[in-house]
DNA sequence: TAGCTTAAGCTATAGCTATTAGCCATAGCT
DNA sequence: AGCTATGGCTAATAGCTATAGCTTAAGCTA
């Protein structure tokens, strides 16, 4: 409950004005003060929602991701379960909610790994990779979310799938400039290209999250495959 | 009904002895005659269990893989739902089942595949990386089960996991066969070299059936890059 | 500061689900 | 021919999502 303030804190300043953007709705026909200077009501609704979602962090922690259960986030809360639709629509709502959560920040992970690595390039990729690879074995529930779609009927919405896009260029941007210093041929930036790049991420994380979840970054058999990834990319894509 | 005679006749045929041996538990405290002579009762109790699944897989293509039903199941078999425990003892039971009828499945698709390529080696891998990427497209349901693990609290047991271990050994015949030839560097051959073989497939295919599950084995974006998997497995692992 | 709006709780209810308990007929083994 | 146990049933429990409608009080607005 209270190491969970850290990923409630995260969520919270970072999720507080996307998620009252994103899942707001509700907001839609006010009277048209949606940012208003004496927003309280505003303030607190944002509060309670992150509160609901950093309780489905935790119970999907504990019980799986997709069997996340309304009452028990209620029951967690302190309310009665149809309390929690005056914040959430429906069950895939909060679901939508997570995975624009979980897509961000992922996004952020990426682009902080990115800028911080030197040289612009395969260095940056490879930068990238590693720290995806950390996050992903540290918020599995999260990861299984945003890359599995373990929920039944749920599908995302454009919303939510938004920072997924700019995930992808960021890797874009990365390979166009391993494209430019001479490590990658130009094709490795074109469409199939980035596909390859994303199938290379996607196996050994695959893997490691279905045969051997409890293992470490560190540890796992496959995330150790990770760091050979960039030079198999460049291997399909050898400059000229 | 009729038409699903196919998958029937394929689970029914494959499945008759597999099916009684792997789930049929309720045989252990019997009176002792397991397959004796007259097992009538034993032919329509197979026979049942296997329309059981018939039905259950194309529920979960209606439906989605984690949201299988047995009050569903029950409907369309025109019997109570309490009286599908007297073939299951669970619904996770029922997931078991299909798990291991699935590995069965795919085991054998990819033993067919390297068995008909040739030369033996490289080209039995790019074969039965093909043969699989086909076989999980045309099931994705099934496939879902099997490297996804989408059902909540569903683990499969290890008997049912059995296949799963021979298929691996299939490729690692495949790849022993291509240390051989001189295809690949000996260390392809180890659990390292096997694990990246299995991301390797793992990767696109699971892209593909997140970001693009209605496409086909050869429309789709990512499908396409199984062809090369061999090609950046053999740059991996370069033979001296 | 007074009044009105509306947000956010509640209970009751409908319609699902898995699973257990216990009853009974009859198919089919001996 | 007789017995057994298989395979069906109904009834009941506990839990789920979601909807409808009521009520209180928080807090915006004039």
């Amino acid at each position: 409950m209270t190491d969970a303030a850290g990923t409630a804190g995260a969520a919270g300043s970072g999720n507080a004005a996307g998620s009252g953007n994103a899942a707001g709705s509700g907001n839609a026909g006010g009277s048209g003060n949606a940012a208003g200077a004496g927003d309280r009501r505003g303030r607190r609704r944002a509060e309670t929602k992150a509160e609901i979602l950093e309780i489905a962090l935790d119970l999907m922690a504990e019980e799986g991701a997709a069997s996340l259960s309304l009452s028990a986030i209620a029951r967690r809360l302190g309310i009665q379960p149809p309390s929690l639709y005056k914040y959430f629509p429906s069950r895939h709502a909060v679901y939508d909610a997570l995975f624009a959560l979980g897509q961000r920040r992922y996004r952020d992970v990426i682009a902080e790994a990115a800028a911080r690595a030197e040289p612009p390039g395969l260095a940056q990729v490879a930068a990238a990779f590693e720290a995806g690879g950390r996050w992903i074995m540290d918020n599995q529930i999260l990861a299984q979310l945003l890359f599995w779609r373990p929920v039944p009927g749920f599908t995302p919405s454009p919303e939510s799938y938004g920072p997924a896009l700019e995930t992808r260029d960021l890797y874009a941007g990365m390979v166009r400039a391993a494209v430019e210093r001479g490590e990658l041929a130009p094709a490795a930036a074109g469409e199939e290209g980035l596909n390859l790049l994303a199938s290379l991420i996607t196996g050994p994380m695959s893997q490691q999250m279905a045969n051997g979840p409890e293992a470490t970054f560190d540890t796992g058999a496959y995330t150790r495959l990770l760091a050979r990834m960039p030079a198999l990319f460049a291997a399909a894509y050898p400059p000229s």
